[in-house]
RNA sequence: GCCGGAGUGGCGGAAUGGCAGACGCGACGGACUCAAAAUCCGUUACCUUUCGAGGUGUGAGGGUUCAAGUCCCUCCUCCGGUACCA
């Protein structure tokens, strides 16, 4: 018997299908669509880890199982290529960022091959090429046109150890998402997207998403939406008159408990409502608080808030009281107003404040109407109104609502909706990236370059520095251009688009990469979009996986779609931990490759224990020794099937012809729905567990020549999509195939319902729930003769001592129970 | 704090409310071998045992049920996210 050898198999294999075109893009008419997306990589120089197989295996399996199924299948693979990390890779190895991504990308190629992820590689794409970014560039003079792309000089998160302006998402918790170090603010003109113009939409339309809970929750969160009101106190200054000062408060039902209001050290209007005595303080509380990071703030308050009064006082429009103004930082200059009314018996953080500065506290908010007392702790619960002139004896709720009403039509505030998700800082003074297509004239201003792409110049020195200019800004030769509108002399816009930009629209290139006249072709994308099912890690929650929502729905509006969500089913693979105890990434140095693996073990034992190891989303520690297991599995197949290849015509044992069949069919049907239910470890288990029955029973009982030439079939196929190799080979060495032909073809069998039943079955016997004995009974035995059956048993007969038992439960095909 | 998820052998993990620990790893014993590797066969939750079996076990404590890893309540621990958001 020939033994088994991987890489003959490989080597004779792979080349067979990509002749024949295996991967390539279904466009069988009259079969369903089904579009299978992996996120796509950034081109890292460490190359592939085991923790992208995890991620890329199973999608592979999930598409040959499609195909067998009967769907034309997309499964494309490209590089998101521009961008931070691509580039900090070529800063650190001084290789030019062009360079970088080619020997990059061809070694990432090279290494799907080597497990033999089926790509279609006629849909490649790199969005670091002309043809691409292009397009990306196309968006954004879109988003511009339709107002949804401005300029401003707010203040920006800045990562100083990779001198770079970041988004809000890219610095959630005021750490870099690339080195994990801590932010500060800047101001620099940036170009930012107005994705809070579709905030509302990007919450309710996650709903009814197949996404992992986890991920819709973090965006919900991110979002941030809180109903609430904004209530305008005034302020009699001392230069200025008076002056009106918008608070916003979702608990407008604790009005009347308000003693005190609180500005954001940032606060506009701070300097001039503060009187002379206090300025000089209130001056150097501002610029101690600014010299802070938004995490000092944080860590330093935790130990006692710091603030200090402003001599001024804001009047409360619903009582007319007089409150003393202060400032302090733990008011965010960012959200809301920038200005809070304080109110220390209902608010935790107002209490604090309240008790270092010796502030007074009002009880305003009772548990059914009996005060509770607030001295020693604020309580934020609902309840019913006191103190609260006409609103008392309200609730919480209602008084929210009549509160609300009452102030705007009295013409000092209003009810409000407020979220936390920010405009997208798009701009970055960076040169891997889209340019930004904009020129700035002297005369007619920001002017869209509509002469597409503008392309980047390929320059000597791309190193950013702390200046906040685009290293792009010295090359006078690109920059120095005239403007479209006047034809007078101007200035390219010398910022890059974020990688991200490139990343939110790249699902719908695929469906035809290679269209030139617009981003992608509409019947294309209609044929093949939104996602079936995307597939990649968890980081991404509110970073990629929101701006590409947020394209689509602008994309949408325009017209070029007819759906706003890209993504139909959404699916996290776990995390793989490395020998460290660390997750396994790249910039740890802590990666395992899949290379060693295959050519210690193969392909086909690789990619079973990539699915075998755990369920797919579980975070997972890496142990090479469990791929002993996958691999001894694949061999003992190989070896059980060539051994028994030859049939001989012997005497047939009908019973366990029977069972065989039935072992099959609930083999087949397991299979089936793992797969398909993404349970592809249980799913393994199941064929492992046919194989060591297949074992056993070897030499102890034969089958008809008819039912193992079905096993023979069927396992083979069902365990194609996880090991290609070993599969396809046996297919034909078994004599299935044509010289042509290949197992990836196949029909995916179906299994038959009438297999799955069984004349008799076992039957547990309990007395008071604990196991006494089984009882073998015929499957459709009724359950007054298993009962009889069960009673009789000597077992039962003891416990019972002759006296009938009180009662008994049997659930046929399963137990009784005997309660006595 | 808040949101999401998870706690089961030595390890990774299985279990439509119905036989807890499938499958795999590791370990131990045996066969084959001059020997080893590979392969094959067996054992492998814990305690007791007269070897028939009996008892205890799914983070802790309560509850529902004939029956709970699974459902409900109260906690604890861990992981991920987020956090002075008014």
């Amino acid at each position: 018997m020939k033994a088994y050898n991987f890489k003959e198999l490989e080597k004779k294999w792979s080349p067979v299908w990509e002749n024949m075109g295996l991967y390539k893009t279904g466009d069988d008419p009259e079969k369903t669509n089904f579009y299978c997306l992996d996120y796509f990589p950034y081109p890292s120089g460490a190359g592939l880890s085991v923790g992208h197989c995890r991620n890329y295996i199973p999608t592979d399996v999930i598409c040959r199982k499609k195909r067998m199924d009967g769907h034309n299948v997309l499964h494309p693979m490209g590089w998101d290529a521009f961008g931070q990390p691509a580039e900090e890779y070529a800063i650190k190895t001084g290789m030019h960022p062009v360079e970088v991504t080619r020997v990059n990308t061809e070694n990432y190629k090279r290494q799907m091959k080597l497990f033999e992820a089926g790509y279609d590689w006629e849909r490649e794409i790199n969005s670091s090429h002309p043809d691409y970014y292009k397009w990306t560039q196309y968006f954004f003079l879109m988003l511009y046109d339709k107002g949804l792309a401005y300029q401003s000089d707010n203040f920006q998160m800045y990562c100083p150890s990779c001198r770079i302006v970041l988004s809000n998402e890219e610095s959630a918790g005021g750490i870099c998402w690339r080195c994990s170090g801590e932010v500060v603010k800047k101001r620099l003109p940036q170009w930012y997207l107005k994705i809070t113009e579709y905030a509302d939409r990007l919450l309710e339309e996650l709903d009814d998403l197949d996404w992992p809970e986890n991920i819709k929750a973090m965006q919900r969160n991110w979002i941030g939406r809180s109903h609430g009101a904004e209530v305008v106190f005034s302020i009699e200054t001392e230069k200025d008159g008076v002056i009106k000062l918008p608070v916003y408060t979702t608990r407008i039902d604790t009005i009347f408990g308000a003693t005190f209001c609180v500005l954001a050290p940032e606060h506009p209007e701070l300097p001039g409502i503060t009187t002379e005595k206090y300025k000089k303080d209130v001056e150097q509380y501002v610029k101690a608080s600014g010299a802070k990071t938004d995490l000092e703030r944080l860590v330093a308050s935790e130990k006692g808030k710091t603030g200090i009064f402003t001599g001024a006082f804001a009047t409360n429009p619903f009582n007319g009281e007089k409150v003393p103004i202060w400032t302090a930082d733990y008011v965010l200059a960012g959200y809301g107003t920038a200005a809070i009314m304080a109110v220390p018996a209902h608010d935790e953080r107002d209490h604090a404040f309240a008790k270092k500065y010796d502030l007074p506290i009002i009880e305003v908010i009772a548990p059914d109407g009996i005060p509770q007392g607030v001295e020693d702790e604020a309580t934020v619960a609902d309840g019913e109104l006191i103190n609260s002139g006409q609103f008392s004896g309200l609730n919480s709720e209602e008084s929210r609502e009549v509160m609300a009403a009452y102030a705007e039509s009295n013409r000092f505030g209003k009810a409000e909706t407020r979220y936390r998700i920010r405009d997208w800082l798009v701009s970055r003074q960076r040169y891997w990236g889209a340019p930004i297509p904009i020129i700035h004239c002297e005369k007619c201003g920001a002017v869209p370059d509509r002469n597409l792409p503008v392309v980047l110049p390929d320059v000597e020195s791309y190193e950013p520095d702390d200046s906040g200019r685009s290293p792009l800004a010295a090359c006078q030769d690109w920059v120095n251009t005239t403007c479209p509108k006047c034809g007078m002399p101007a200035k390219r816009e010398t910022s890059t688009m974020a990688g991200f930009a490139c990343s939110s629209w790249y699902f719908l290139r695929f469906a035809s990469p290679n269209c030139t006249d617009a981003p992608f072709d509409m019947e294309e994308v209609k044929k093949w979009l939104p996602v079936d099912l995307y597939v990649g890690g968890a980081e991404h929650a509110v970073m990629h996986l929101i701006y590409a929502r947020f394209w689509t729905k602008v994309m949408f509006d325009a017209g070029m779609l007819d759906f706003t969500e890209p993504f139909t089913c959404l699916k996290n693979q776990g995390m793989l931990i490395s020998f460290d105890h660390q997750k396994m990434s790249n910039s740890k140095g802590n990666v395992i490759t899949p290379d060693e693996l295959v050519v210690k073990y193969g392909a086909d034992a690789l990619r079973l224990y990539i699915i075998f190891m755990g369920p797919f989303e579980a975070e997972i520690e890496w142990s090479e020794e469990g791929l002993a297991g996958t691999y001894r599995f694949v061999k003992r197949v190989w070896n059980l099937f060539l051994d028994t290849a030859e049939l001989e015509e012997i005497e047939t044992d009908k019973a366990f012809d029977k069972e065989l069949r039935y072992e099959l069919a609930r083999t087949v049907k397991k299979v089936t729905k793992d797969i398909d239910g993404f349970q592809f470890n249980t799913g393994v288990a199941a064929m492992m567990e046919f194989l060591n029955f297949l074992s056993v029973n070897r030499g102890k009982a034969s089958s008809s020549a008819v039912t193992w030439r079905k096993v023979q079939k069927e396992f083979l196929t069902i365990l194609a999509p996880a090991a290609p190799f070993v599969t396809d080979e046996l297919w034909h060495m078994l004599g299935f195939g044509e010289e042509n032909d290949t197992i990836h073809t196949q029909k995916w069998p179906e299994w038959v319902e009438k297999d799955l039943e069984k004349d008799t079955v076992e039957i547990v016997v309990q007395i008071k729930g604990k196991i006494r004995g089984r009882i073998s009974v015929p499957a459709d035995a009724s359950r007054e003769s298993i009962e009889q059956m069960a009673l009789g048993l000597e077992k039962v007969q003891d416990y019972l001592k002759g006296a009938v038992p009180k009662r008994v439960i049997v659930v046929p095909g399963r137990l009784v129970n005997i309660i006595g």
